[in-house]
DNA sequence: CCCTGTTGATTGACTCGTCAATCAACCTAG
DNA sequence: CTAGGTTGATTGACGAGTCAATCAACAGGG
């Protein structure tokens, strides 16, 4: 039991850390936070996690996995580019609504502060957009995405897309039931465009 | 010359700061770091700012008005929906060209940290939205935009591409260039949508 | 069974460095 | 000469990280 316990005991540190960063921000996090909010004495800390970043890369890498795991596999899944785009748009947003804490740390401090990844990390970030990019291209090759279009640029817009739209959520700029419409909408102006008109050949 | 020289001042350490905070990330900056960027005495930004948080909230309020002005600019031209953001993305994208440190720090620091904004600012930082999206409103009025098509989500849309799009380039994932075929493909992109097809009615 | 040694979890007082902010002294322009 | 700009030593707060001490759980020898 004694290995189970500490992982216990390590997860309830995490989900206390995200808890805490979520509320104050990871600057405006104390360790002694953490340790609060955990229920523990704050040197217990330092028995699982090296420092406080150590923290906020573990949430990253340990979370933004399960991301990228579920992207690759509704990748892998067959049908349409809409229906993909559909699933992964609805994911972000799912897991916006199931795990909202997650979410502001994993955007407002982990892809805000993406600068100051290290490079692993950073790679491993970027990752999401290698995938996003491998399904544009593919969708391009069968023709159902318009030749012109450059797949990476619009993996940059659709999941900006997404991050932006979580964002205003999170400022409260949006209320809860947008949410929905934006599972539905966004994947459509994405997709088709917003004009009522396409231009006449360019 | 004592008011201009007062007003100089003021803006050479601004300056300083946005550097510094482009460099180190605000919380990484010391005040002591300003005032070597400045080649002045840190006691001095005392004269002229509150604290260290007064001298980013300033750079927001004076460089997010000028933004402000010029969306409004552009809004208040006639020309039609296409050569409004067209207009709008070029002059994001030139600022990040022209400024690249000011756009960093407005970006990085500040939107990324904008839940931490006092009210006044957020609704500041809020009113671009609400520019674009009576852009895109009143375009719909004229039967340019599809009717089903909400404004204020495609703002969001809209903005943050063009914001994911720049924090890309900042973390060097894209080169330079890339900025170029940016401005071209996320108004048309964002416009006529990626499909080749249109679906068959919705 | 119990006694005792071992391991590893847990605690929180303490250290140590950092840095924002103050302020008294010092220019210098007018 | 003096008012306001300017300096940088100094202060004080704060918070990350250390560490010595305690405690709980278990093992296995008698």
């Amino acid at each position: 039991m004694a290995r189970t316990a500490a992982a216990d005991k390590r997860e309830i540190i995490l989900q206390a850390a995200v808890k805490a960063f979520a509320k104050r921000g990871f600057h405006g996090t104390r360790v002694s936070d953490i340790a609060t909010e955990a229920g523990i004495a704050y040197g217990l800390i330092y028995h699982y996690f090296k420092n406080k970043d150590e923290i906020l890369n573990a949430i990253f890498r340990e979370k933004w996995n399960l991301f990228l795991a579920i992207l690759r596999n509704i990748d892998q899944d067959n049908g349409d580019l809409q229906t993909k785009l559909q699933a992964i748009a609805g994911f972000f947003i799912d897991s916006y609504r199931q795990l909202p804490e997650l979410m502001e740390v994993l955007i407002l401090e982990i892809l805000h502060s993406s600068r100051f990844l290290e490079k692993e990390n950073l790679a491993h970030f970027q990752e999401a957009f290698t995938i996003m990019e491998g399904i544009f291209r593919r969708a391009q090759k069968d023709g159902i995405l318009a030749r012109e279009v450059d797949p990476f640029l619009s993996s940059l817009i659709f999941l900006g897309s997404i991050e932006t739209a979580i964002t205003a959520r999170i400022l409260k700029t949006v209320p809860a039931t947008y949410l929905n419409e934006l599972k539905v909408q966004l994947v459509n102006q994405f997709l088709y465009g917003i004009a009522t008109q396409r231009p006449a050949a360019t």
